[in-house]
DNA sequence: TCTGGGGTCCTAGGACCC
DNA sequence: TCTGGGGTCCTAGGACCC
């Protein structure tokens, strides 16, 4: 029993926006609710946070990231500068060639941080419902706020108003019965649109868009089902489901569920809400230059440990497996792990766990582009420790809660196990080391 | 084109146990 | 003696997302 009235109208973006709203349905299962969700996406983010800082930049080509000769990628790219061809994952040297007269600038975590965080809170006063999907985009469950906001289309212009006004940010709002379509709505919805896809017209929809619009479709099986002919979403609703399932296992069930409009499979199986302990902790440093000597790697290593282990620290768990990353010179990369008897969050055993892991398996004599410490099977607690370990853990379990109050205060590297380790390679660590381990020991050396 | 950093989820093989 | 099957844990790699 679906009472939903259309009234549609085109915008001056294209975009349908419907008036009415649905009320109820009936499924098969009995009476259920209809849900409806909000996929609220801010636009461009990094570089609208930037322009807040800078007016200058506003309307100009802007390119977050680094600077143009640096190893590394595009953060975020101004609308002006995507005309050019730039987009964020390109590296920053290419950027520079299809738009050298764009402005580079470094990124800036801790202020998106704050703005992602002001934003969060703005969300929770318009419904407590609200998942945080990533630093720019959020998940929203509006089912039965009607009374207090009015229907759906109408509710997300009122909080796509208030967005702008107490943040000064543009985002797009994509309404739907699921999350995925949502999502893909507020995509469509780009820039600074709404779009509300009626319930029951999901699958069209979809259908004449790219697979790759599909949250899970990536470059790999976009070309993957091209050599199927499959190229657009309606083409998968063609196809049988056992095909998919056959061709593809569980992903291609999955895939058969999302071109019909359906919240199905990994991430979307969750409801929004649900609590999201993390599953991970990890930190990674690609060199500027790539080195083969074993003090420089095995410093860093222990910079990657101690800041794995504040993080396993402040979110009060243990990790059981530790896992070092490798890449070499050629872009080839490796991990190795290894499981401990007993979680630990001690900087000191995560780092011989990961240094053991690199002298085990690093090709005698490589050179190294990136170092990677990885922990994994994240615990409330130790678990079984035996208990000549337990007196010395608890000493270090104290020292290192100092460290970090230490680091509160006088910053990230004030205190270190790899200021230790470096010993007469001084010099040589301070040219290879990440910026704030280098500065942490100009200060100390001052 | 010369490729960051922090995550999630999935697959697949082997060890090991009953 | 030449060979089952299920469950779970561990490890390695890869696709994908922002």
């Amino acid at each position: 029993m679906l009472v939903y009235r259309e009234d549609v109208c085109e915008t001056s973006q294209g975009v349908l926006r419907v008036r009415s709203y649905t009320q109820r349905t009936l499924s098969a299962a009995g009476c259920q609710t209809l849900k409806t969700y909000f996929h609220i996406d801010m636009d461009a983010f990094f570089v609208s946070v930037e322009e807040l800082f800078d007016p200058v930049l506003k309307g100009k080509p802007v390119v977050v990231g680094g600077r143009p000769n640096q190893r590394g990628v595009v953060s975020a790219a101004s609308y002006a500068a995507r005309k050019f061809g730039v987009h964020s994952a390109m590296p920053l040297r290419t950027a520079y060639r299809l738009c050298p007269q764009a402005i580079f600038v470094d990124g800036h975590l801790d202020r998106y941080r704050d703005y992602s965080s002001r934003v969060f809170r703005l969300l929770k006063t318009f419904s407590p419902q609200v998942d945080m999907a990533s630093i720019d985009e959020a998940y929203m469950d509006v089912t039965g706020t009607e009374r207090l906001h009015g229907p759906p289309l109408k509710a997300a212009h009122l909080l796509h108003e208030r967005v702008k006004r107490e943040t000064e940010l543009n985002c797009s709002i994509g309404v739907a019965a699921a999350r995925m379509v949502a999502k893909v709505a507020s995509d469509q919805a780009k820039p600074n649109g709404v779009l509300w896809i009626v319930p029951g017209q999901e699958a069209r929809f979809l259908a004449p868009l790219d697979v790759r619009k599909i949250p899970g479709v990536g470059k790999v099986s976009e070309k993957n089902l091209a050599a199927l002919g499959i190229r657009k979403v309606g083409d998968l609703g063609r196809l049988d489901e056992r095909f998919l399932a056959e061709r593809f296992g569980q992903w291609g069930l999955a895939l058969a569920g999302k071109a019909r409009g359906l919240d199905a499979g990994g991430w979307f199986d969750h409801e929004v809400g649900d609590e999201n302990d993390p599953k991970s902790i990890s930190h990674e440093h690609t060199f500027n230059e790539d080195t083969a000597d074993s003090s420089v790697l095995e410093a860093t290593l222990a910079h990657l440990a101690e800041k794995v282990g504040r993080r396993l620290r402040e979110h009060k768990v243990f990790a059981r497996t530790i896992q070092l990353k490798l890449r070499y010179t050629d872009f080839s990369t490796i991990t190795r792990a290894h499981s401990l008897d007993h979680g630990t969050q001690l900087d000191h055993e995560i780092f011989s766990a990961a240094r053991d892991l690199m002298r085990e398996n690093r090709k005698p004599g490589s050179t190294i582009r990136l170092l990677g410490v990885h922990a994994s099977s994240l615990e409330q607690d130790e678990g079984q420790m035996s208990l000549l370990a337990e007196p010395i853990t608890e000493r270090w379990r104290k020292a290192l809660s100092a460290m970090d109050q230490i680091r509160d205060k006088f910053g990230e590297s004030s205190v270190s196990l790899a200021s230790g380790l470096t010993g007469r390679f001084r010099e040589r660590v301070h040219e290879a080391l990440p910026p704030d381990v280098g500065d942490a020991k100009r200060r100390s050396e001052d």
